[in-house]
DNA sequence: TCTGGGGTCCTAGGACCC
DNA sequence: TCTGGGGTCCTAGGACCC
C-alpha cells in the first residue's frame, strides 16, 4: 500500500505563504526568462490559462480578469519543499521523493485508520508549512497517482466524484462497484504514464477510460506498446511493478541549459553563456562525488520563430574523467567553437555531462590524436581549489566566486532576462523573502 | 518583443565479433 | 522455399515524467 502527497499548485501555494492577498487571485508562477506558465492557481486554471501558456498569449489576463503573474524563484520552492517532505515522512516507514512537490510514501505495516491518518496528515502540513495537499492511497504507486489525481479534480471541479473522495482518497477503501464507477468516470489519459501519443493511440483502440485500460490484457498491450505499458496496466489491476526507491541514485547525465530573453547573433555571449553552463554543471557532479567523461554542448534557434534555423550539438570525449571546473569549462567553449556558425539568431543553448561515475574512479583511457593543453594532466585544478569554490559559493551565493574564464560582463546575462516586475504590486526581490537561506 | 529546464527508460538498427 | 546464427555494444530517437 503506498500514499502519494502532492503540494496543491506548488509554486503558487508557496508564493501564497508570503502574500495572503493573493489568495483567492488567478496567479501564475512564470519560467527562467518569464517565458511561460510553469504553474497556475486553481482560478487562473479556471480562466483557461495551459500548462506552459507562453506568457505573451495570457498577458492580457492581466488587465481583463486580475491574474498575478510572478517570475520563479526556485531557492524559495526548494526550501519550502524540503520542510514539507520532512514532515509527510512522518505517514509511513519509507518515502521516496519523487519530485519537488511529491513524495511516495510506503504505508506496509502501518496499522489504524489510513484515511484519518491521512487526513491529519494533510492538516498538519497546511498548518505548519502553509502549503495545501491532496493525499492519494492505493495498492500501487500508479493506483496512488490516480487517487492523487481524484483527490485533486474532486476539489477542484465538484461533480465528477463524490465528494468525500476531495483531499484524501484511497482507491484501496473502495467497494468494487465504487472503484469501477470512479475508474469509469476517469480519462485514460491520467493514468501515470500514458502521455499524449499513447492517450491518442488507446482512444483509437476504444480505450477511453481508466477501467477501460485496467480491464485490458497486460500482455496484448505489452506486444503493441512494449514492457512499459504492460506494467502500467499491471499496476492498475493491482499488482505491484514499480518498487519505492528510498535512495536517490547518482544522475547518469547533467544538464545545464537556459532559453535567452534576446536573440543572440555572435559568438562572445555564447561563450559567456556556455562557460556559465559547464560551471553549474560541475557544481552538480562534485555535489554527488562523480567525474564525467564527456561534455556535449549544443546551440539552436528558436522553432517558433521565422528565419533560418540551426541546431549542433557535439560531444567532446575527455582524456580523464574530471569534475573540474576548468577542464569542463574548456571543454564546452572548444566544443562551442567548433559548432557555432554566424549568420543566425540563436534562441538556446546548453552543456551535459554525460558518461559519469563514481568519484573513486580516476582512470581513463587515452584517446590518440586528442593532444591540447585540454588533455594534459597539468592543466587540471587542485580538487582542494574546487571544494574551495563550492563552499565559498554555497555560503556567499551562487556566483560569488567564478572562474575568470566565464567572462568579465558586468552586463545583464543573456540567459537570465526575467522581469523583475510583472504585475508590479506582487513581486518582491526574493531577498526579501523571509525564509532562511541556510 | 515574448514559447521552461531538467531527467529516465526502452527499442530498433547498425557495426562488429566469432 | 530456405542465403548462418548468435552475441555485444553503441547510438539515435521516441515516449514518458514533473
Amino acid at each position: 500500500m503506498y500514499a502519494l502527497i502532492d503540494g496543491n499548485n506548488f509554486y503558487v501555494s508557496c508564493e501564497r505563504i508570503f502574500r495572503p492577498s493573493l489568495n483567492a487571485c488567478p496567479v501564475v508562477v512564470l519560467s527562467n526568462n518569464d517565458g511561460c506558465a510553469i504553474a497556475r492557481s486553481n482560478e487562473a486554471k479556471a480562466l483557461g490559462v495551459a500548462m506552459g501558456a507562453p506568457w505573451f498569449k495570457i498577458q492580457h489576463l492581466q488587465e481583463s480578469a486580475g491574474l498575478v503573474a510572478l517570475s520563479a524563484n526556485f531557492t524559495l520552492y526548494g526550501d519550502i519543499s524540503q520542510r514539507m517532505m520532512t514532515i509527510a515522512a512522518g505517514l509511513g516507514p519509507q518515502q521516496e521523493v519523487y519530485s519537488i512537490d511529491e513524495s511516495f510514501v510506503s504505508l506496509t505495516g502501518v496499522r489504524g485508520d489510513l484515511i484519518k491518518r491521512a487526513q491529519t496528515m494533510r492538516s498538519r502540513i497546511l498548518q505548519w508549512i502553509g502549503i495545501p495537499t491532496c493525499i492519494g492511497m492505493g495498492e500501487t504507486k500508479t493506483l496512488a497517482k490516480l487517487a492523487n489525481h481524484i483527490a485533486k479534480t474532486a476539489e477542484r471541479k465538484p461533480g465528477l466524484y463524490p465528494t468525500e473522495l476531495a483531499q484524501v482518497c484511497s482507491l484501496s477503501h473502495l467497494s468494487a462497484e465504487r472503484l469501477k464507477e470512479v475508474l469509469q468516470r476517469t480519462d485514460v489519459a491520467e493514468v501515470w504514464g500514458v502521455g499524449r501519443r499513447i492517450n491518442a493511440q488507446l482512444k483509437d483502440m476504444g480505450i477511453e477510460t481508466a477501467w477501460d485500460l485496467r480491464a485490458s490484457s497486460a500482455s496484448a498491450l505489452r506486444a503493441r506498446f512494449g514492457v512499459v505499458m504492460e506494467r502500467t496496466v499491471k499496476e492498475l489491476q493491482g499488482v505491484a511493478c514499480i518498487d519505492l526507491e528510498e535512495w536517490p541514485a547518482n544522475k547518469k547525465e547533467i544538464a545545464c541549459t537556459r532559453s535567452f530573453g534576446q536573440a543572440v547573433v555572435s559568438l562572445e555571449p555564447l561563450i559567456e553563456a556556455v562557460s556559465e553552463f559547464a560551471s553549474r554543471a560541475a557544481e552538480k557532479l562534485r555535489r554527488q562525488r562523480s567525474l564525467s567523461g564527456q561534455v556535449l554542448v549544443f546551440i539552436r534557434t528558436s522553432p517558433f520563430r521565422a528565419g533560418p534555423q540551426y541546431s549542433q550539438s557535439i560531444t567532446l570525449p575527455l582524456l580523464r574523467p574530471t569534475a573540474d571546473t576548468a577542464t569542463l569549462v574548456q571543454a564546452a567553449v572548444m566544443g562551442l567553437q567548433l559548432i557555432y556558425q554566424g549568420g543566425f539568431a540563436f534562441a538556446k543553448a546548453g552543456v551535459m555531462l554525460l558518461d559519469l561515475r563514481d568519484e573513486g574512479f580516476e582512470q581513463g583511457e587515452l584517446p590518440l590524436g586528442l593532444e591540447t593543453s585540454l588533455y594534459t594532466r597539468e592543466n587540471q585544478t587542485p580538487k582542494a581549489l574546487m571544494q574551495a569554490l563550492d563552499q565559498i559559493n554555497q555560503r556567499y551565493g551562487r556566483g560569488t566566486l567564478a572562474l575568470a574564464s566565464s567572462g568579465s560582463s558586468t552586463k545583464k546575462k543573456i540567459w537570465s532576462m526575467r522581469q523583475e516586475r510583472l504585475t508590479p504590486r506582487y513581486t518582491t526581490a526574493w531577498a526579501d523573502m523571509p525564509v532562511a537561506r541556510a
